[in-house]
RNA sequence: CGGGGCGUAGCACAGCCUGGUAGUGCGCUCGGUUUGGGACCGAGAGGUCGGAGGUUCGAAUCCUCUCGCCCCGACCA
């Protein structure tokens, strides 16, 4: 392409409404352009990029048996209503009516349309296994878009659904995907990590996310310093060092803290308890299989809740805190003297779930359902008819790795770039998806589920991948392999070397842009490397001598090359794999 | 949904408090000088001040409503 002719409009200055590297570059560059809160148009080097990252997708699914379709992004409400997901999805979901006043929605995911066909055209075990993918527009409408095309509204996805006989099947479908992701994010330049997940609403037993490590991104990454373990957050564990109680009293003695509201506060509190020999109790009410239910949560008074861990410990699909008079109703006092020792006694309904680190203690201090009360010698088991103990807690950096004797976890941030599933037959067996086994028997199809979303890889290789002077495209990705930039188009010498080289690079199968606008060199060089092209040419004066400059983006690195074997080089760096 | 911020030329912003000719830089057009890291001089074009209503002789400025965007939190397949 001419760059005298292509549509590149970069910006010299930051656009106000970006706040993160990859947002500011992605407009600046002339990328994309928002058309509305989460909602982008690709600009034409965007769309280079998207469907270099498209091309790297489509390989890699292909390459372990994927097949391609197109499914509708419109779908009728039945479909969702089937699998139940029309109901349990909330506000994320674009709804609309047709003309006739029949619900429709705009698709999310594709497990229900891929299922639909899968019912209708499968009917034996021998048809089975299958591997599904498109690359299609999603439609989320999310609460918060943020952070440029970090968390849109509308975006691309590659999403791919296995069929298996079995669970056998299913291992071996995931493993395939989870190898093409691993293929896909190191071709793209993304630094990534593979870890364990909480599965959602999706439903399903087993999923694994791959993570990009970033500040931009929204999600805890905890991973171990010394073995291969790293989990969400919301799934993440550690071993916890061992706490010895000495034994109590027989039984639990009440004791006046007036003014103590807080864990803080009863620790500093004379006669109080240190933080990690507290019971922290708090007050929920959880929606289970449609029903609001009053729910305690007890944790040690120094670790903090993670709501994910406890929506999923619960099963519930909804989650929020007691409000103060509902706290007062169930147990008689207000937050901060609240216990769980004899509250069933007021409470009846409710349902006490408990952290696993509070397993076996003893003699530990606890609000007491009474104003300005609490209770010491509490021993846990003894005292409170705990009704289930899960992990509820979030660890947090230091703490030991629950795999490995001597690795300690360190949690950073990072960003959602994929995510696979075992979704075994949940939407088979709500959509009736069938075979017939070898005995004539029906069974489920067992699925899987494995998404990839186009804008986060470029998002991700952005963020990981880029310095003070604009984007460094990782070669895959990037919108041309070559930059060949005329230092002065005026000068006819210079202008007939730079056509040259343009087309014999391009005929040795280089995608290369031809600056060959009227501009100054040194509005050139900021323009190539803010839009990030691997490698540049410069045509300048050394051209009587027969020499061009070639400049390495990465590395900074320049070197005077003779005219004549410039292609060669270009040709042996940016297609390294010729 | 709660909290905060912001809507003025293509972009970044000032002007608003204290009402009275709509401004600066970049970009754009034309002319000239320049020509290897976002040049300089001169001349220009470009605005329903997000929208509606109100107060006022007079509103970018004050009041009410509304739409939109960004950030923090909640939420999130």
């Amino acid at each position: 392409m001419r760059w005298s002719q292509y549509f590149i409009p970069t910006l010299r200055e930051d656009p106000a409404d970006a706040e993160v590297v990859s947002h500011k570059l992605l407009l600046r560059a002339g990328i994309v352009r928002q058309l509305s809160a989460g909602i982008y148009s690709y600009l034409p080097l965007g769309q280079r990029i998207a469907l270099k990252v498209m091309a790297v997708l489509r390989e890699e699914m292909n390459r372990v048996g994927g097949q391609e379709f197109y499914l509708p992004a419109l779908h009728p409400a039945e479909l969702w209503q089937e699998s139940g997901r029309w109901g349990a999805i909330g506000d994320d979901m674009f709804r609309l009516k047709d003309r006739k006043g029949a619900d429709m929605c705009l698709g999310m995911t594709h497990e229900e349309v891929f299922t639909s066909i899968a019912r209708n055209e499968i009917r034996s075990y021998k048809q089975l296994p299958q591997v599904w993918y498109q690359i299609q527009i999603k439609f989320r409408d999310e609460p918060r878009p943020k952070s440029g095309l970090m968390r849109l509204r509308t975006f691309i996805m590659k999403d791919a659904y296995t069929f298996d006989l079995d669970r056998e099947g299913l291992d071996r479908s995931f493993a395939d995907q989870r190898e093409a992701y691993q293929r896909i994010f190191t071709r793209c330049g993304v630094e990534f990590s593979i870890v364990e997940a909480s599965s959602g609403s999706m439903g399903g037993s087993e999923s694994n996310e791959f993570v990009a490590k970033t500040d931009a991104g929204e999600d805890l990454i905890a991973s171990c310093s010394n073995c291969d373990y790293a989990a969400n957050v919301e799934k993440a564990t550690s071993r916890l060092p061992l706490i010895e109680d000495e034994t109590g009293p027989d039984a639990p003695e009440e004791f006046p803290t007036p003014g103590v509201r807080t864990i803080e506060d009863l620790a500093t509190f004379p006669g109080g308890a240190a933080a990690n020999r507290q019971v922290k109790t708090l007050v929920f009410i959880a929606t289970i299989d449609g029903k609001p239910l009053p729910i305690l949560a007890l944790l040690r008074g120094d670790h903090q809740l993670h709501e994910v861990k406890f929506t999923d410990a619960l099963g519930a699909t909804a989650l929020r805190p007691a409000q103060a008079e509902e706290i007062r109703e169930l147990l008689g006092a207000s937050a901060g003297s609240l216990g769980a020792v004899r509250a069933k006694e007021s409470a009846p309904a409710l349902f006490i779930i408990a952290d696993l680190g509070l397993q076996g203690r003893r003699n530990m201090t606890t609000g007491a359902n009474k104003d300005d009360h609490h209770l010491r010698g509490v021993s846990v088991e003894r005292d409170i008819k705990v009704d289930q103990w899960a992990d509820l807690r979030t660890v947090t950096s230091g703490e030991p790795c629950p795999r490995c004797d001597s690795g300690m976890l360190e949690v950073y941030k990072a960003m959602e770039i994929g995510h696979i599933f075992k979704l075994g037959t949940k939407y088979s067996e709500s959509m009736g998806a069938t075979v017939l086994t070898k005995d004539g028997k029906p069974v489920p199809i067992v699925m899987g589920s494995y998404g990839i979303g186009v804008e986060r890889i470029i998002t991700a290789a952005v963020e990981q991948s880029h310095d003070e002077n604009g984007i460094i495209w990782p070669k895959t990705l990037a919108p041309f392999d070559v930059v060949v930039t005329v230092t002065n188009v005026k000068d006819e010498k210079l202008r007939a070397a730079g056509e040259k080289l343009y087309k014999d690079l391009q005929h040795a199968g280089l995608e290369v842009l031809l600056d060959d606008r009227d501009e100054r060199a040194g509005v050139k060089f900021k323009d190539a490397d803010l839009i990030g092209i691997p490698y540049r040419i410069t045509l300048g004066k050394k051209i009587v001598d027969g020499m061009v400059e070639l400049f390495d983006r990465r590395t900074k690195q320049s070197q005077d090359v003779k005219l004549d074997e410039i292609v060669a080089q270009v040709q042996k760096l940016a297609l390294p794999g010729l």
